[in-house]
RNA sequence: GGUGGUGUAGCCAAGUGGUUGAAGGCGGUGCUCUGCAAAAGCACUAUCCGUGAGUUCGAAUCUCACCAUCACCUCCA
C-alpha cells in the first residue's frame, strides 16, 4: 500500500501518514452545535472529512470516526459577560426545552448528511452525555494547576500554561508575547485574570436552562471542553487525525490542545486537518447575520435543492453539489455561484453516464494491448497517487475524466477494446466504480432505479425505444421525432448511438 | 493593529523550480457521426500564471516591494 501524505496544520507541511496504532486509525471531526439548521458551508466541511474517512477505509485502514454533537456550553457572547449559551437562547426563543432544540436540529443534521451521502461516524457523542467526564477533566486541569476557580466558574489559566509548556499558539501561529501583552481593549474581561484565559466550567445564572451539579456549584461546561473530553474518551489521549473547519483553528482547537495537554500532559493529536471555507459572493458563508444588512451570507441546502434562492437559476440536486465540492481541494476556499453549479451539473452527469457505458462494455477476449492499455493503467495509478497526496480530489477527478474520454471512445468506436487487455478493462471497471461511489461517495441519480419504480420504468423505456427503432427502420421520421420530442418534454433524453439508443433523465 | 491565506483563461478550479503537458469541468469555435438533431468523438480555445524588481543556467512555482482580496484575532464547518 502506498503511503498517504497529509497536510498537517500543526506543522504547516505535508507529512507521511503513519498511524499510531496500525490496526485502528482514530479520526475526530468537530461536529455541529445543534441550535440551528446546517447551512451549505457546514455541509462542505463534513463532506470533506467524509472523503477522508472513506479514503482511509479504501486504503485498508480500520477507522474509528468520532464526530461530536455539541448540545451544551456553546456561548453566544463572552463567557463572563453573562451571555447565554446558544442552546438556552434558542430554546427560549422557540419556547422549547433545550433538549428539544438539540433533538430537532440533530435530526435535521442527520437527514442532511444522508442526503449528501455522508457516511455516519462510528460514534457520535454528545456534550450533554459526557458531563461527568467533563467535570473530571476540569478537576484534572485544576489539580495540575492550569485553571482557577472564581465564584463558581472555572477558567483555564492560559498565561501560566503558555509559560510552562511550549505549546500554546503553535496551532494557530499566534505570537505568544503579543497575546500576553495584548493591548487591545477587551471588554468584559470580568473574572478572568487575563483576556486569553477561557472558561472551562461556567456558573449557571438564575435563568440558565441547562445546568448540572459540580464541585463548583450548578453550571455547565465551557465550549472546547466537550471535544477534548470525548476525543480522549473514545480515541485515547493521543490519536491520529483531528479535523474541522479553518475557522475552528482558533480559539477552539488551540484551546482544545491546551485542555488536553493541561489535563494529561500530552499533545492529543498527531495530524491536524483544516478545511477551508465555502464562499458565497466571495465571502465566507456564515449563519451570523451581517450587522449592517441584517442578512446572513449563507444558503441552505434545501434552497439549493428547490432552487428557491435569488442567486439560483434552477434547482440543483445533492449529488451535483457534492460533485461541485469535489472539484476543489479541501484546503482551498470554494466560491459558489449559479454558473459554477451549472458547470458541475454537466460534469457530474458526464461522469455518471460514462460509468453506465463502462459497465456495459464487453471485452471480446482478443487483444493486442498497446499504449492505450498503458495510458489507461497509468491514469488509474495516478488517480490513487492524487488521493494519496493530501486527498487531492480535483486532481483525481481530472484523471477520471481522462478515463471518461477513453470510455466514450470505446463506445463510439474511436478506440477499439482490443487495444487493451481484458484484465485492464476489468480493472478499469473496478477502479472507476470504487472511486465514484466508494471514495467520492457519489450516488447515480441518472439511474431509473434511484427514482423508485425502476424496473417498470426501464421496461417501459425499452418498449418505447423499440417502437421508435421500428419507425426509424421504416424511415417514419414523424413518429420517431414525435417520440423523441415528447420524451424530451418529460425530461428524458434519448441518445442514439452506433449500437442502438439509450436514455437518461435530463439534468 | 496582529496573524495566516489567496490573486492562474469568459466562469469554477488543479499545479508550487526544469526538457511539446499551465490538469480537469463548464462555456466557445470547427470537423466527424446522424434522416435531421441531441449525445458522443476529434481538433482548436491562457506566447503565459495580480504588478514591479531580484535570485537562478532555468520560476506561475523561491526572495523583496507594491496593489487587490479573504479569513482568524467575539460566535460560526
Amino acid at each position: 500500500m502506498t503511503p498517504i501524505h497529509i497536510y498537517n496544520s500543526l506543522n504547516r507541511k505535508k507529512e507521511e501518514f503513519k498511524p499510531i496504532n496500525p490496526d485502528l486509525v482514530g479520526l475526530y471531526v468537530c461536529g455541529p452545535t445543534v441550535y440551528s439548521d446546517v447551512h451549505l458551508g457546514n455541509c462542505r466541511s463534513f463532506t470533506s472529512f467524509d472523503i477522508v474517512y472513506r479514503y482511509l477505509m479504501y486504503k485498508g485502514y480500520r477507522v474509528r470516526y468520532v464526530r461530536n454533537i455539541t448540545d451544551a456550553g456553546h456561548l453566544v457572547g463572552d463567557a463572563d459577560s453573562g451571555a447565554e449559551d446558544k442552546m438556552t437562547k434558542t430554546a427560549r426563543a422557540l419556547k422549547l426545552e433545550p433538549m428539544e432544540v438539540a433533538h430537532r436540529y440533530t435530526v435535521g443534521f442527520h437527514k442532511m448528511m444522508e442526503v449528501f451521502n455522508n457516511l455516519p461516524p462510528s460514534i457520535e457523542p454528545r456534550a450533554t452525555g459526557h458531563i461527568t467526564e467533563q467535570i473530571k477533566m476540569v478537576k484534572d486541569i485544576l489539580s495540575n494547576g492550569y485553571a482557577y476557580e472564581v465564584d463558581g466558574s472555572v477558567y483555564f489559566d492560559t498565561v501560566k500554561f503558555a509559560k510552562e509548556k511550549d505549546v500554546y499558539g503553535r496551532l494557530s501561529g499566534r505570537n505568544l508575547d503579543d497575546m500576553l501583552t495584548e493591548s487591545r481593549e477587551l471588554k468584559n474581561q470580568g473574572e478572568k485574570k487575563h483576556p486569553a484565559d477561557f472558561a472551562i466550567w461556567i456558573k449557571a445564572e438564575e435563568n440558565t436552562l441547562q445546568r448540572w451539579d459540580s464541585p463548583w456549584g450548578e453550571g455547565f461546561p465551557g465550549w472546547h471542553l466537550e471535544c477534548s473530553v470525548m476525543s480522549t474518551k473514545y480515541l485515547g489521549s493521543e490519536f491520529d487525525i483531528h479535523g474541522g473547519g479553518e475557522d475552528l483553528r482558533f480559539p477552539h482547537h488551540e484551546n482544545e490542545i491546551a485542555q488536553n495537554c493541561g489535563a494529561c500532559g500530552t499533545m492529543p493529536v498527531k495530524y491536524w486537518m483544516h478545511g477551508d471555507m465555502l464562499l458565497l459572493n466571495g465571502r465566507k458563508m456564515s449563519k451570523t447575520p451581517d450587522p449592517e444588512t441584517g442578512k446572513s451570507n449563507s444558503i441552505m441546502p434545501d434552497e439549493l435543492f428547490s432552487g428557491e434562492n435569488e442567486i439560483l437559476s434552477k434547482a440543483f440536486s445533492p449529488m451535483v453539489v457534492r460533485f461541485f465540492m469535489l472539484q476543489a481541494h479541501y484546503r482551498s476556499t470554494l466560491d459558489l455561484s449559479d454558473n459554477a453549479l451549472l458547470a458541475a451539473e454537466k460534469g457530474y452527469y458526464r461522469l455518471m453516464e460514462a460509468n453506465t457505458i463502462l459497465e456495459e462494455l464487453q471485452h471480446e477476449g482478443i487483444s493486442n494491448p498497446n499504449n492505450e492499455d498503458e495510458e489507461i493503467n497509468a491514469l488509474m495509478d495516478q488517480t490513487i497517487e492524487d488521493m494519496d497526496d493530501d486527498f487531492n480530489t480535483p486532481k483525481a477527478l481530472s484523471r477520471l475524466f481522462g478515463l471518461v474520454n477513453k470510455i466514450n471512445s470505446f463506445k463510439s468506436g474511436h478506440l477499439d477494446l482490443s487495444s487493451i487487455s481484458e484484465e485492464t478493462l476489468k480493472r478499469l471497471k473496478k477502479v472507476f466504480h470504487d472511486f465514484i461511489f466508494d471514495i467520492f461517495g457519489l450516488l447515480d441519480e441518472t439511474r431509473a432505479a434511484s427514482n423508485g419504480n425502476g424496473e417498470a420504468l426501464d421496461g417501459l423505456m425499452e418498449l418505447i425505444i423499440n417502437i421508435r427503432k421500428e419507425a426509424r427502420n421504416n424511415k417514419d421520421w414523424g413518429t420517431s421525432d414525435q417520440i423523441r420530442d415528447k420524451l424530451k418534454e418529460l425530461k428524458i433524453q434519448v441518445k442514439d448511438g452506433k449500437e442502438g439508443s439509450s436514455w437518461v433523465f435530463e439534468k
